[in-house]
DNA sequence: AATGAATGAGGGTTCATTCAT
DNA sequence: CATGAATGAACCCTCATTCAT
């Protein structure tokens, strides 16, 4: 039978406020660390908690780690959807809002990005890691390929806008890869220079 | 990325022939359960070998990862090489080469590429894998860049090879990552389109 | 041992009777799930109570368990004792009631049976468990010699009553365990006759 | 990643015989703490091995338990049946045998019948320890009925041999608990006392 | 060189207990 | 009295590594 802890801290907080906080330790971690040997106890002495925490809110270590997963996701698409659906801004300006957004220092964050990218290294192993990404992806680029549409429909009639919109998707990635993996080779200004020279096609 | 060629496992075998039989074992490990989830014993079983060989071989199993991952990266780097350093091809030639390559049969395989991105993704934490990534990544951007320069300087003298080079380099890796997150969406013929797309900038 | 009487579960329960919902839950959850898997948190919520109620009435889970324990053989005597001390009834018809009650629907429960013996598996291990069923034990054994002592004594003067309790009990315990194990092999009809066969030795 | 262990002790023992320590050591364990109580770590500590013995040689901790269930089983039925398939030994013979087998060191050991008992309390909440415990019980009472039935044929025709052999099956088994219980009220003597009483009736 | 039984630190998880509310 | 979020010791299990064979 487990003995009795002796208490040091005590307060609650709302479920929510809680869940928050780990999330954020655990990102902390795994940008530290790596997703592969981030600990519960390097999440919870992060967080300023105790052990059990973790599966007191999440019920088990993998379930907090989707919920990272996800947070990360959502972040980003709520600051892209904040742009998207702002009916004030034209099609030209929601294009240089979103581009100035992705190289942006929200989205420029070398701890988010090494998180990101901890997860869809383990894409191909984890069914459910991959479903959230590809999900993620999957609306990013549909929402990316109206905006397309919107800004070339005068000129060019069989201008491919998906495929347009895969491709800025994957150079972004890319971008933010050797920005994660290089910051000093490949600069924020450089990216985003190197955005633009892609998209200057369609702004012609 | 990587390419498989055939394996031949018998008693006492020459060091060489042993250390690369253990490393494709661990190729498709981590292909198959994640680099995190990979065990010693997957790796040794999976090469129907003993649990002691690996240690008696590399060392560690740190090292046999590194190990991997520099085979993965050589062995794109050979594909490569044997395309840049051929004498008898145009510059033209080399690109349309190069392309070709990236998404043949020999990259565009999704355990390598899981392999190649599930360490990518502990790039932030490990300072090893980085370094490795980061060279292989220079290597190529400079040679193509130096291949950019010999297709344009008859025409726009501010061209920036460079940064167009980071470009590409960036476009294959998303375009990878995306093969490798949703294969449906993303065909291998969709993404050659995209990033002859990138590229018709430059042979216009 | 046991039997069920009804119960009423409301907010400020006379002390008492939260402990008895309590005991009751936890007799309900060591049948189910057995003593070592039964935990505070099976019992608070099969009471429909909260965590911290075991601790505020009994302390501590350990005493909670001995306190269900002393309430099942309690609830056993009780019925055994008011048939012993029934001054209405002969010796004769106190035996077929003895019989009756060990094999009636009050004692053959399989609940309770497990209760029973899962605290009688601990009994070499935990010394407190075994003085509560030695000395329920003694005392019935010691109730059971005497009655057979006014059955007998009218013929052979050198039967040995103590020893002959002692049988019936051990006879009755291990049928009871029979039941517990086989009920389909060893119905209570079976066992009842087999209980009597053994006692047809007194009265034939 | 683990640690290198600092190794202390070596030497590999064959199978069997290792599962065997860990059997024994099991028992003890149980006897001295209980089902609930044991831990690996005791049971390693107890048989002087490392802590992931058991994992190795018997995957879980519950599939040592039933192992060792099994053990305890199968012991008792060797002696049993070592009298029972006894070609020169006359039914009358085999009787006397059995209930001095039933009493002697080899069965009446405090530890083995803790051990026994620990599991059958178990019972109503573990299937599997359910089915090993009533399949031995019933291969135990078949045989008993069988030597039973060669003992009274010539006498009386409606005697129940299946039921009788089911009473004094529950006799032992209750007889085994008092001494277990109360070693010091139910002596070993006394008890087999008990048993031959219940026979009596047989072999008048 | 190769094997695989053994090791034991370290992992994730559970759960009796506490105490602010 | 009653609640339930928080605690942390202790649990079972994993697995990289070692070394006698």
């Amino acid at each position: 039978m487990p003995q009795a802890p002796s208490q040091t801290r005590r307060r609650a907080l709302p479920k929510a406020a809680r869940r928050e906080q780990l999330i954020k330790a655990t990102i902390k971690c795994i940008a530290r660390k790596g997703l592969a040997a981030t600990t519960m106890m390097d999440i919870t002495r992060s967080a300023g908690l105790s052990t059990g925490i973790v599966n007191l809110h999440f019920k088990s270590k993998e379930l907090l780690l989707v919920e990272t997963l996800r947070h990360v996701a959502d972040e980003y698409k709520e600051g892209f959807d904040s742009i998207m659906l702002d009916d004030k801004l034209s099609a030209q300006a929601k294009l240089r809002s979103i581009v100035a957004y992705d190289f942006s220092a929200r989205i420029i964050n070398r701890n988010k990005l090494a998180v990101w990218f901890a997860f869809l290294g383990e894409v191909k192993a984890c069914p459910l890691y991959r479903k959230i990404c590809s999900r993620h992806d999957d609306d990013i680029n549909r929402k990316m390929a109206d905006l397309f549409q919107g800004l070339i429909d005068s000129h060019d009639q069989d201008f491919d806008c998906e495929l347009f919109a895969s491709g800025y998707s994957a150079l972004t990635d890319g971008l933010w890869l050797d920005i994660l993996l290089s910051p000093s080779r490949t600069t924020t200004r450089k990216a985003e220079q190197v955005a633009w020279q892609y998209l200057s096609e369609l702004i012609a």
